[in-house]
DNA sequence: TGGGCCCTTTGACTTGCGTCAATGTCAGGA
DNA sequence: TCCTGACATTGACGCAAGTCAAAGGGCCCA
């Protein structure tokens, strides 16, 4: 497995910035400053497999990962769609559970594992900071099971659109308007995967909202989205369901 | 919401022998003792409502409570099987994510929220085992994902009773042997809601698997299995998924 | 002993999604 | 400019699981 080093702006990362340390000292941050360091994968390319020993934990920091679930006939389930401030890996176990893919160009802020378990029982907020991100991954994997076993296709398809629109706005309140258009950061295959179709049904389905108007296509990646409460309305989510930020 | 008070044998309570307190000194455990009580539901009966405040967390003592997902159309989603150990609520959130129920009488060891969060501010080991019981969770909600995205009926069905099995075995490393007999703690209507099926795709699987030697069928809720290798092998898993002890 | 209720099983039929296969689109390289 | 390969769309067809409906059990209680 070829892993670059690669130089970035420490001020892009959310290790720091966001995803463990808004509560972090002075002293603190420069600590972890001390024994961060980055990687860079190229899209496509694998980060770990199932069942290999890991000694580091990371953050994204830019770029999209999967974490997938495989079956030996090749059936493939994704189970976690990693955007920048998701963290990989858990402190207390070296094994990792799921096969990591960088989908786009990666960068990963990484610690090594020792070092950064050593950091969390000096700073309780930063295993406080962890629960609550494992507590929403878990709500997230719980929501998306509800898609999975009792969904239909469509609806697959349109809660996926909406999760993107939502994870795409800023955190800092602005919402999206009408006539939004997002970049899909996966493939047909990718999202198939996600969702628990085939690439074809993906693809029908994404016909289909378009001819419905719900949505229209802008070359492979882009999706534009005509009426946002046209589309959840498609989801068969609650109305208010996870779209307050 | 009928809740009546009832009396348990402390010993029994997980909260302080496994499921939070194996690693709590003499007067952090005298401190829980002081603050937790006992609540008990009779089967059937609705312990939480998603969308509802909630004020109090708790560990299963006995008895067996699902966490479901539904949609306004009442397609219903179980996310979550609670044996005795498992843990309820999350610190530092108010609201019910999941619709909880009693599927048999249930009896909790109950915190409210208050008090155990000023808890887990003095004693951090508290905090690290509910990360770990997260992370384990969130384990079991991917694996329950690939399950709903991508196993046929026969192997959602294999799966549920190999989960069955290797929940009822003893953690001390008793390993079940042939020709075991289950009880399946659930119908067949929530056996289909954790599954993603339907009731009589769950009926028709499981003759057939009877059909084909894999179970037998003993009275609406036992089931024998004669050989646990064959079970496994229609799990669609790895051989060695999860049934390390 | 029988009736009512709930859960489960079984059968006949339907359908949504998967499978297989062909065609379309586009970007990069010779 | 054409070739090539990767990705996406579309169509025809099949099947696994859903739907609708009826017929068992088993348990409680009159």
């Amino acid at each position: 497995m070829k892993r670059e080093e690669f130089s970035v702006d420490c001020s892009a990362c959310p290790i720091r910035h966001k995803a463990v340390c808004s509560r972090c000292e002075p002293d603190e941050l420069d600590e972890l400053e001390r024994i961060k360091f980055y990687k860079f994968y190229p899209a496509g390319q694998t980060v770990a497999i199932r069942g290999e020993p890991l000694e580091t934990v990371a953050s994204v920091v830019g770029g999209v990962a999967t974490l997938t679930r495989s079956m030996e006939d090749g059936r493939t389930q994704l189970v976690g769609l990693l955007l920048p401030s998701d963290f990989i890996g858990r402190p207390g176990r070296t094994a990792i559970e799921y096969d990591v893919t960088a989908v786009t160009d990666l960068t990963l802020c990484c610690f090594n594992r020792k070092p950064f378990e050593d950091l969390l029982v000096r700073f309780p907020h930063v295993r406080e900071r962890l629960l609550e991100m494992a507590l929403d991954e878990l709500d997230a994997a719980r929501d998306w099971m509800l898609l999975l076993g009792r969904k239909t296709a469509r609806e697959r398809i349109a809660s996926l659109i909406a999760l993107i629109v939502k994870r795409s706005t800023r955190p800092d309140g602005s919402v999206m308007g009408t006539g939004t258009r997002i970049e899909l950061p996966i493939t047909r295959e990718t999202m198939a995967n996600y969702l628990g179709l085939t690439i074809e049904t993906v693809s029908r389905q994404l016909t289909k909202l378009r001819a419905d108007g719900i949505i229209e296509l802008d070359g492979k990646r882009g999706i534009i989205i005509p009426d946002l409460g046209g589309l959840l309305a498609e989801t068969g989510d609650d109305d208010d369901g996870g779209m307050i930020f």
